[in-house]
RNA sequence: GCGUCAGUGGUGGAACGGUAGACACGCUACCUUGAGGGGGUAGUGCCUUACGGGCGUGGAGGUUCAAAUCCUCUCUGACGCACCA
């Protein structure tokens, strides 16, 4: 009988669906694990990515269901997105006949793998029962004032011919296809993210050693908190005048107050409202005007590549403490959507406005001591600064801050970096917003008992213009508060926001999948999620939004829970030649084929070896070999295992080699424990199973055998669970298992130990000693064994280590 | 520039401050086979004249009886952010 996975594999799958093996209880009483990978887009194929992040994911959930937990292992598809409208485009196909085809695809691809989800609670993004709630949430958050439509500079992707939000922007380009975003008014719906920016910065502690060390500051970096100063120049009578009276003051932020004494000039983005009038009068001249326009023109990047650049904008401000007049620029570097877009500038204690200022020949004034050369950005005492001269600057700042609020000038302020979250597309793929535009009432918000508001399927979808807003009939509806003509809004969701409650969706029983968007009792009972595994590009987009809409759903009432993701393993990218595999460098690997070839347990076994989880992890076709070889040598084992059920052995008995082989058995039992809950390093204890085995194969005791084969098949299961369930089933009724098995301690104790003899901190021999030894015995026989090395020494320290060394300090007499 | 992480054989990677290189791949020799595949046995960090040594975890210091592991500095690489005032 030798190893055919696809007969075995075929058969087990067959089996759990039948026995529907992973079904959690619908009973919420005993103790859980909510195991959770990310669910994938359907793009048509699988790659060695899913298959590394579920083949982790499924480890935990089986060891878990091993371990008598209630476990939730859920998946399902993230279905909304672009590119379903490409392939439409592309291939002439409905966006979501391709999507659904996919998944279907995928499925099968998934349950080849023999992946241990949950059946029943399977669901797509796009299903209209999911878009229903979460079109309920978008209303509940508008009517809370979480959610609001402006006009605001967006960024653009011109090749998606959508807006992004600012988490999509990857070094000025396009998240999805990699073209430079460019930047456009435009009005969209934005969630007021800002508002839980401190709530989403403070929780990031309780994450501290649960999440990975990276993302936790990555988020901390992006959410970007910074303490200052708010205060307002009053314009000049000229400059108000010129101004036309629109503007009396001018609004800026700082977090350097210490330097306030500092200022010689101000800067504004092109895009500030002042530089908006100035250019929409005719108030500069051409050329000027031009230049500035050309600047608006730019994306981020282009303006950071051009160096600084400004121009005087023929205002001047009045200082609010030394009442100066200062002269008001406008500069390519200061960002419209970061503190009113307007900045002070302290040239002599700021890298940036020093370049600028060198530039310009703007004037340059040393307010803090410290370094020989301008600009010092480091700390010090005030001077030239009237009062507060002499003060160190840290103090400085904070009565700076109190000088200002006493003298209502201005107020200490929060900023954070973190941008409103940008929820409209232009797309068609994704869940309608529902909002109606009216002239009578204006925004309003669809009825809740009208949701879903779906998608109208008579598309026509060439990758111009939006096919919502082109479609004859389907934006023309009744405004929901008055009944008159109005307009639906034709602007999708972001597909981020499908993907920032999935978590509560699997949760809640699908039995009230029709009745309720999130279960309270069940999310309460499954949340947070114990152990999420994804790939690290999603430390920022995903984990913060969902992070966010987790927040925001126990504050509207939907459930009590703080954190959506307990535990969070980033797994590393699968390379071939260290790079990443992808299509368009013909460096991929096809699950499908893998599995053919090898079956689905050596495709698990290998991905879950070759490196441990969190690292990249370098395909190698001879390494799947290998893998597959131990597979095949542990099912060739299954004739030494002559019992049924667990031996009970006699220690005493047994050969020293055999001794040696429960030792190995055991310590891999041990190291099961520390794998799953600590360390993750599934490749370390596949090593220890693979020691066991080896072992085993030194020595020929037939109750040694049963033993070590009862307890490896228990290890195995859970990452290669067709053959290890084959085995289990046939050898022992699958009693193994069921149990949970114990580590023996008497398994370890040994007849003698052997001790290492470090003569000055080098090793030099080894000595074998009696358990029962005591510690000057021990020195003793290391003496003896090491008096060659002793030879005109004396020993200055003696140093026994229990069961391991003893190192002996020595001095040449 | 700032932040995070990582540097160990030919390769992937192991090592609660306690024998560096487990386990696996690859390679070498031999055995099995008509050959190939498959399987088995032994070996495999580097240097050295075999014994015996010496050197070795990017580099330089330090703490310690003992450092891949802890500390300081430094170099290299990956990833993230990037004019956030």
């Amino acid at each position: 009988m030798s190893y055919t996975p696809s007969q075995i594999e075929a058969k087990w799958q067959q089996k759990w669906d039948d026995e529907k093996a992973h079904e959690p209880d619908d009973t919420l009483d005993r103790k859980k694990k909510y195991i959770l990978s990310m669910f994938p887009f359907p793009s048509g194929r699988l790659h060695m990515g899913h298959v590394r992040n579920y083949a982790i994911g499924d480890a935990f959930a089986r060891y878990y269901r091993k371990q008598n937990f209630n476990v939730l292992h859920p998946i399902g598809w993230d279905a909304f997105g672009m590119p379903a409208e490409n392939a439409a485009i592309k291939h002439g196909r409905h966006p979501k006949e391709w999507t659904y085809a996919n998944i279907d695809y995928m499925r099968n691809e998934l349950q080849a793998l023999g992946l241990s989800f949950s059946k029943t609670r399977e669901f797509a993004t796009c299903d209209t029962l999911y878009t229903k709630w979460e079109q309920e949430f978008i209303i509940r958050m508008f009517e809370e004032g979480l959610l609001y439509r402006e006009s605001t500079t967006v960024n653009w992707c011109n090749h998606c011919h959508t807006v992004l939000a600012n988490e999509q922007v990857e070094e000025g380009c396009c998240w999805r296809c990699d073209n430079p975003v460019e930047l456009k008014e435009m009005p969209g719906y934005y969630l007021d993210i800002i508002k839980y920016a401190d709530d989403l910065l403070e929780d990031l502690k309780q994450l501290e050693g649960k999440w990975p060390n990276q993302v936790l500051t990555m988020q901390e970096n992006w959410i970007g908190k910074s303490q200052g100063l708010e205060f307002e120049f009053e314009l000049s009578k000229e400059s108000k005048a010129k101004l036309g009276g629109n503007f009396e003051t001018l609004s800026v932020f700082t977090t350097r107050p210490d330097t306030i004494y500092g200022v010689t000039y101000t800067a504004l983005a092109a895009e500030h409202p002042i530089t908006k009038y100035l250019l929409d009068n005719d108030l500069l001249d051409n050329d000027v005007a031009q230049k500035i326009v050309a600047i608006t023109n730019m994306t981020e990047i282009e303006r950071a590549k051009k160096g600084k650049e400004g121009y005087d904008l023929g205002l001047t401000v009045i200082h609010p403490l030394t009442q100066e007049e200062i002269p008001v620029w406008t500069a390519n570097f200061v960002l419209a959507s970061y503190g009113g877009g307007a900045v002070m500038a302290v040239p002599a204690h700021d890298e940036r406005d020093f370049e600028f200022a060198t530039k310009y020949q703007l004037p340059i004034k040393r307010v803090i001591s410290g370094g020989e050369t301008l600009p010092y950005t480091l700390e010090g005492k005030l001077e030239n600064s009237e009062s507060f001269t002499g003060m160190k600057n840290t103090e400085a700042k904070v009565h700076i801050i109190s000088y200002f609020e006493d003298n209502t000038l201005g107020k200490g302020t929060t900023n954070y970096k973190l941008r409103n979250w940008g929820i409209s597309r232009q797309r068609y793929w994704g869940a309608p917003i529902p909002f109606v535009h009216c002239e009578s009432c204006g925004l309003v918000a669809e009825k809740i008992e009208n949701l879903p508001i779906t998608l109208p399927e008579d598309v026509e979808i060439t990758g111009e213009g939006n096919p919502l807003e082109k479609h004859p009939t389907w934006k023309y509806c009744a405004c929901p508060k008055c009944g008159k003509d109005a307009i639906r809004e034709t602007d999708t969701l972001d597909t981020f926001v499908q993907s920032s409650w999935y978590q509560f969706r699997y949760a809640t029983h699908p039995s009230r999948w029709n009745t309720t968007g999130i279960d309270k009792e069940d999310a309460n009972y499954w949340l947070g999620v114990d152990q999420y595994i994804g790939g690290i590009e999603h430390a920022i987009l995903h984990l913060l939004y969902a992070r966010f809409f987790t927040k925001v759903l126990r504050d509207l009432g939907y459930h009590d829970v703080n954190e959506p993701f307990n535990h969070l393993l980033t797994q590393g990218m699968v390379l071939m030649d260290g790079a990443k595999m992808s299509k368009s460098k013909g460096n991929t690997v096809d699950p499908d084929a893998l599995v053919e070839k090898y079956g689905a347990d050596t495709a698990r076994l290998f991905t879950l070896f070759a490196a441990p989880p969190a690292k990249e992890l370098e395909w190698n076709d001879a390494a799947v070999e290998g893998a597959f070889r131990f597979i095949k040598k542990l099912y060739d084992r299954h004739t030494k295992v002559t019992a049924k059920t667990l031996p009970k052995i006699d220690q005493n008995t047994l050969s020293k080699e055999a001794k040696l082989a429960r030792v190995k058995v055991y310590e891999a039992l041990k190291k099961s424990k520390e794998v799953y809950e600590k360390t993750f390093a599934f490749n370390t204890l596949i090593a220890a199973c693979m020691e066991a085995l080896n072992a085993l194969d030194k020595q020929d005791n037939s109750e040694v055998w049963t033993e070590g084969m009862y307890i490896m098949l228990n290890l195995l299961e859970p990452i290669i669970p067709h053959v290890a369930t084959e085995l289990s089933d046939s050898l022992f009724a699958r009693e193994n298992l069921e149990v949970q098995l114990e580590v023996k301690e008497e398994v370890f104790v040994q007849d003698s130990i052997l001790y290492v003899v470090m003569i000055g901190g080098k090793k030099r021999t080894e000595i074998e000693v009696s358990p029962s030894a005591s510690k000057d015995e021990i020195l003793a026989l290391a003496k003896e064994a090491g008096a060659k090395w002793l030879e005109g020494m004396h020993i200055v320290k003696e140093i026994v280590v229990p069961n391991k060394l003893v190192n002996l300090a020595v001095k040449s007499v």
